[in-house]
DNA sequence: CCAACATAGTTGATGTGTCACCTATTCCGG
DNA sequence: CCGGAATAGGTGACACATCAACTATGTTGG
């Protein structure tokens, strides 16, 4: 399966497919998800991790790691949201460096709205032919894909 | 499998898994190819169906077709690509409003010089891991995918 | 022939992601 | 304690992506 320099013609049949899920399907849940609530994929991912965070706070390091983004691309996006009211930044006490990411209400409202609809998008569009064999067989293909791409650091 | 508005915990798992390997895959290979040719994957892209094309030339809608892209990103991709030399635009005799899109010498250079390490990591990150069947079941499932995901008109 | 419409492609504004670099604090060995 | 290394986070420049709007040419029905 894994000889000479090139992708033979199922590889690439493969790879070809993947592409054009990985980058199709993003597309179609951000379009969807912005029109329904004016929130971006990014947006709701950070969401979704404040929410379920303790007191709806995290350090912005932690947040970064648990998205799986850069410090930087964090950042950026925290300010973006932070312009808009959906989150707040906060200082540490324990930290003199440090900050804390907080939902504000707003941030609440919006993704306690938005998570219902987004789910069934998803299930709508990923979950819904998968067989379970081929459910199975996803999961244990991509945890290890996800091992191999772990190391985001930088 | 599709009861609920909601996401079981199993479906949970695997959408994360999914999230992050088509996040974190596309990255370390961007990376990479970054540092050793100067391309970026989008570039990449470009250039392998300009240069499996008749006469390594396309039409702009032809290309963003089997891109799978938006008319607006093609064009504003292509500007940047002709700006740096790896292909240029020329007119269209059959149809005034249309333009072909050429690899030029420089662009032939590039992606011949790209494909081999590029293929090669490609396999090491994904096919790698892959057994036989997860190869098989993951195709058919992306096959799948790829319908409802294909509609892409903008 | 020409008016209405469709199609090919571009543009500008703005949101998103990366890289290189910077500041301010904290940590740690001597 | 103090000076250097590590860490937390932010900034600016620039590449990438999307949307809405636009220009110019082609197509078609009356």
């Amino acid at each position: 399966m894994t000889e000479g320099p090139w992708l033979d013609e199922e590889q690439q049949r493969l790879w070809r497919s993947w592409l054009a899920v990985s980058s199709g399907l993003p597309t179609l849940l951000n379009r969807e998800l912005q029109q329904k609530t004016g929130l971006s994929l990014p947006d709701f991912d950070v969401l979704v991790q404040l929410s379920e965070a303790q007191d709806s706070r995290m350090r912005v390091t932690t947040l970064a790691q648990a998205l799986g983004w850069e410090k930087s691309r964090t950042s950026h996006h925290l300010t973006r949201m932070a312009r808009r009211g959906l989150i707040q930044r906060a200082e540490c006490a324990d930290d003199g460096r440090g900050a804390f990411v907080e939902l504000t209400q707003d941030g609440r409202q919006a993704i306690e709205s938005a998570a219902p609809d987004h789910a069934r998008h998803v299930r709508d569009l990923f979950f819904t032919d998968l067989t379970v064999d081929e459910f199975d067989v996803m999961q244990r293909a991509l945890s290890k894909l996800q091992g191999r791409v772990r190391p985001p650091a930088a």
